[in-house]
Formats: C-alpha cells, structure tokens, sequence
DNA sequence: GGTCCATCTGAGACACGGTATCAACTAGAC
DNA sequence: GTCTAGTTGATACCGTGTCTCAGATGGACC
C-alpha cells in the first residue's frame, strides 16, 4: 500500500474539482494528511503531522479544509465517548461507523435494521425523525486476534 | 409542576445519598437546577441559570456535579449534531434519545431492533462491540402539532 | 504567456468549554 | 464538640475551534 509510483489523482483531489472549489496547494497537503492517516484522526494529530510534513501550512486552513471535506461528504465527524472529537474517511452516502478503540481503524455500518428502530420511534410517539447518529465503539477482528 | 410545596426529596438527591456521596448544599443546588430543565441543556445554560437562582455556585463545581451525575447514570451527556454537548436527565437503564431540535425535550428510545444492527456487525466482520451510541434528532409530536 | 479578481491563505488574536491547583470549608462519623 | 476526608470556589490555565485581515494565488479570459 505504501510506495508505488501510483499518479492517479487521490479521490479526494478529483471529488474537490468535481465540485467546483478551487484545488490548492493548501488543500492538496491535507486532503494527502487525511489519506495518509489510519483509522480515524483528530485535528490535533493532523496538525502535528502537517508541522513535519508540511510546515508553513497554517492551522486554520486545516480546519478550513475539514469543514469542506465534511461539506462534500469526503470525512465525517466522530464524537468520541469522552466528548472529543475525530474524523474518518469516507464515501458519501449515510453509513456509520464501528470505531476500533484499539488501533482506531474503522469499518462502515449499514443501516440495516436501524430503518425499524426509527420507524418504531416515530409511530409509538409521532416524533418526526429527521436525523439521526449511530457510534460503535469495540474492537475489531484483527486487534481480538492480536490480543487472544 | 412548578409551585406546590412538596417535600418529597427529588430522585437525584435520593440516588445521590445511595451512592453514598456527600449530599452537599452545591450539589442539592446542581440537582434542583437540572430538575428545573425542560429538555436538554447545555452547560453554559446551567452556569446562566445558577448565576441567577443560586449566586456563590462556582462554575467548577457545576462540571464536577454533572460529571458525578453522569457517573451514577443520573444524567446523561448528549453530542449535538453541531459538535456541542448537551446533558439529559435521565434513567440509569441503557437506552437513548430522541431530541426535539425545536423545543429540546427529549424522549427516551429503547434498542429494540438495535441489537441486530449490532450482532450484524459483529457477525459479519468479528468485531466486538462494546459500547454504541445512539441520537435521534427531529421534531416531537407537539412541535409537529404546533407547525402544522 | 500575461492580466485580473474572487477566492483562498497564514498569522495571530480571540472566544469558549473544560480542567488543574490550592487554600479554605464542611458533612458526617465518632 | 472534634476531627478528617471529601468538597468547594477562585483563579489560572489549556486545548479546540473561530474570526479578522492583509497578502498570496488559482484559474478564467485574453
Ligand atoms: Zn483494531
Ligand atoms: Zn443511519
Ligand atoms: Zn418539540
Ligand atoms: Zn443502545
């Protein structure tokens, strides 16, 4: 997976052109910070990594970058169960993720069988759903492995 | 619900002298001011509301009582879609919420049919769950009532 | 290639949520 | 009443994320 001679532009770089916002330097460096990183990040953990890698890339224009990425679907917030916060990877349709506690990788969901649970909410109570987020926190096969 | 001069002890200060932690005056006053809430309510709310009905409250103490509440399952924090934290008062029993984004109140939701998401998961891909969470925004019957 | 402007960037100041420290206080056991 | 571990409030502090604004730059148009 690393090295390789690989040009083909990151799907995040082509995503960012297909929607018509400027593709920048800046923005290069950390859409390849977010592609570079395993498993889930925090902003703090991508800022060091930009220092070493690409220093002169200012704080807020990773934040900025985040924002955009998240606008466009490319990362997705995660809300840790101590409050933080993190991000993934990911494709643009609704998922959630399963979140390895231990190595941080995580793996998508698929609402099958969630459609019911929110179905039941609305009937029972008439409460009208109109967004709803699913965390799961574990650990994945390779770390239950790992530590057997 | 307001008014009336019942002595009946509140639930929390109850379960706090079972848990066998100092019933003190700051937290009789923590307690009294997330029974007043309606709904979720943010820190800085509490803080607000404090100021107001019981001055000399530190602000610091505020966070270490709801952070004793959470521990005895009293309160429950909340990640808003925005990033911020809320608190709910709520049973010690798992379950979850469904928040009104136009009101706040909350309803609870239990996991019926979540499991299955769940044992999918793990089925699936062996990872091993051990905590999920679940939060379900929208409008409540009354809000929907009110807009129609 | 060169020109131009809307967009983007970086630095730094800022606002905010939450935590750590520490001397003074107090609940509750005896 | 005495005593002590547990608690409190003030305050300083830290980390996360936002705002501002002068300067840089992508890319459209020539
Ligand atoms: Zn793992
Ligand atoms: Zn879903
Ligand atoms: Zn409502
Ligand atoms: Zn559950």
């Amino acid at each position: 997976m690393s090295g390789g001679h690989g040009h083909s532009a990151p799907p995040l770089l082509t995503a960012l052109a297909n929607a018509g916002v400027r593709v920048t330097e800046p923005r290069r460096a950390v859409a390849a910070l977010v592609t570079a990183q395993d498993g889930h990040f925090t902003t703090a953990e991508l800022v060091t990594a930009a220092r070493a890698e690409h220093p002169g890339l200012g704080r807020a224009t990773i934040f900025r970058a985040l924002d955009l990425f998240t606008l466009l679907g490319l990362v997705e917030r995660v809300d840790l169960p101590d409050g933080g916060h993190a991000w993934v990877a990911c494709e643009t349709a609704h998922h959630h993720h399963a979140i390895c506690t231990r190595c941080g990788r995580s793996t998508e969901v698929d609402d099958h069988g969630l459609a019911e649970v929110l179905a039941e909410v609305a009937g029972r109570s008439g409460f009208r759903v109109t967004t709803h987020r699913l965390e799961v926190f574990g650990t994945c096969a390779s770390c239950v492995a790992a530590s057997a």
